[in-house]
DNA sequence: AAACATCTTTCTTTCGAAAATCCTGCATGC
DNA sequence: GCATGCAGGATTTTCGAAAGAAAGATGTTT
């Protein structure tokens, strides 16, 4: 390559492809970048230091992934958000994991369980360490905290024996992301939920091989945040 | 651009991007290229007339929809098919589907129930015109029936409501062809099977609103499927 | 002969410029 | 006044070449 300006970032190992896709995608989520607002190629290449070729890339696969829209000689937008929108990732969601959730607490063996148990207790000392706080979270305090928060939820269907269920988890767990990180920088209704009990509870049903419970608590679970997302977005922009 | 050797093909309204994902697809579904085979720039550029660009545009997007395999500096190859593979793809696919037709007999309104039938139709004429025959069917033919077979199975779902759910059902088609067509080209057992007979069941329980009736039906049609394909590929290559 | 280093070749990846397209504002005609 | 057509600029898309990395070949040492 020309240029080599490492701004000592620990992340060198990476094609120039890979890095876009990775920067794109975390600064959507992140909501950096409006929802509908149009993604220059021009504007990344000064912001990211890349070329078109791997931003381009990027774009073409997260188009695919949903968070980007590519309309045909007219480039690149951030895809729109909407209640409607968030309904749907939340139900799809719920319907993969669901079955995901089943098909693990069949085939689960001590694995499975030891890296449920461990996940959970890795998430909540990271709660209990943040919460009781009651300050706003910190970018990075926050990105900690839901990097354990989606491990527990992979331990959960780790076992279920289905590539493309895995997969469209993580998928769709990023979609829903930029749903629930603006709702998150905003003031929290402390109180009025208790995360921690529901994951607990989730995590005994599916230790007792509760397949009905546990998927029940685990629909209610994403529909509970859909409704405090919901009710953040509605007297706000559609 | 600069070369123009129009070569009377009519698509001429798209990018060469779009273009080079088209193709791209189309030879991976119908086995032109072997499952695994590498995936050489510099080929697909003489065999397509295309350049770099957009042949990588195309082939990050069919990473992501699991056609081909992207190596970090080692480029792509076409993903390996295997009978695990086809069972997943099938697994899934019902999973989605199924939800997807419930909704639609919950929501589906009479324009619902007429693309039903106008898509049953459609594809019965054409299985009458090329079934009976008996003979090998060409490319053109067995292509022409696959789509009169999407239709109908996408009208089963189109009032579902849900555009994450159709758009997985598409993607998952997609790769369900990569092992249905193989296995068309090969010799049908003819007989062991009406499954112009199976959809008129599909069809006629969802337009009474017997959603659990429908439900089974449309999973245990498409495991019929995999099953014959799983007869068809075990004797063969893995 | 095996292990290792180095060179060569092959291929991927990235770059920057050229070409094609779209959008905007303005003038022209009805 | 309103639609239509046409420059000019902005933006996307494509190209071909250069740079970089991996795989393979060659030769050297133990």
């Amino acid at each position: 390559m020309a240029s080599h300006e490492e701004t000592a970032s620990p992340e060198a190992s990476f094609t120039a492809a890979e890095t876009a896709y990775r920067k794109l995608r975390s600064d959507i989520v992140a909501g950096i970048f409006e929802p509908g607002q149009p993604l220059r190629l021009e504007f990344l290449r000064q912001r990211y230091g890349l070329s078109f070729s791997p931003l381009r890339e990027a774009l073409n696969r997260l188009q695919t992934e949903r968070l980007v829209l590519a309309a045909a000689l007219r480039g690149f937008s951030v895809a729109p958000v909407s209640i409607e929108e968030m309904w749907d990732v939340t139900e799809t969601r719920s319907l993969i994991e669901c079955e995901a959730l089943k098909r693990s607490i069949d085939r689960g063996d001590d694995d499975w369980e030891a890296g449920i148990v461990a996940a959970f207790h890795a998430l909540d000392l990271q709660v209990r360490r943040l919460a009781p706080v009651g300050r706003e979270l910190s970018v990075d305090e926050l990105s900690a905290l839901e990097i354990r928060h989606q491990e527990f939820h992979r331990a959960l269907i780790a076992k279920c024996g289905s590539r493309r269920l895995i997969n469209l988890s993580d998928q769709l767990h990023v979609e829903t992301q930029r749903y629930r990180l603006p709702a998150l920088a905003g003031k929290m209704p402390k109180g009025t939920r208790d995360v921690a009990f529901e994951h607990r509870q989730i995590m005994d049903a599916a230790l007792a091989r509760d397949a009905d419970k546990a998927q029940d608590l685990l629909a209610a679970h994403y529909r509970r945040t859909a409704e405090m997302i919901e009710a953040q977005m509605s007297p706000r922009s559609g």
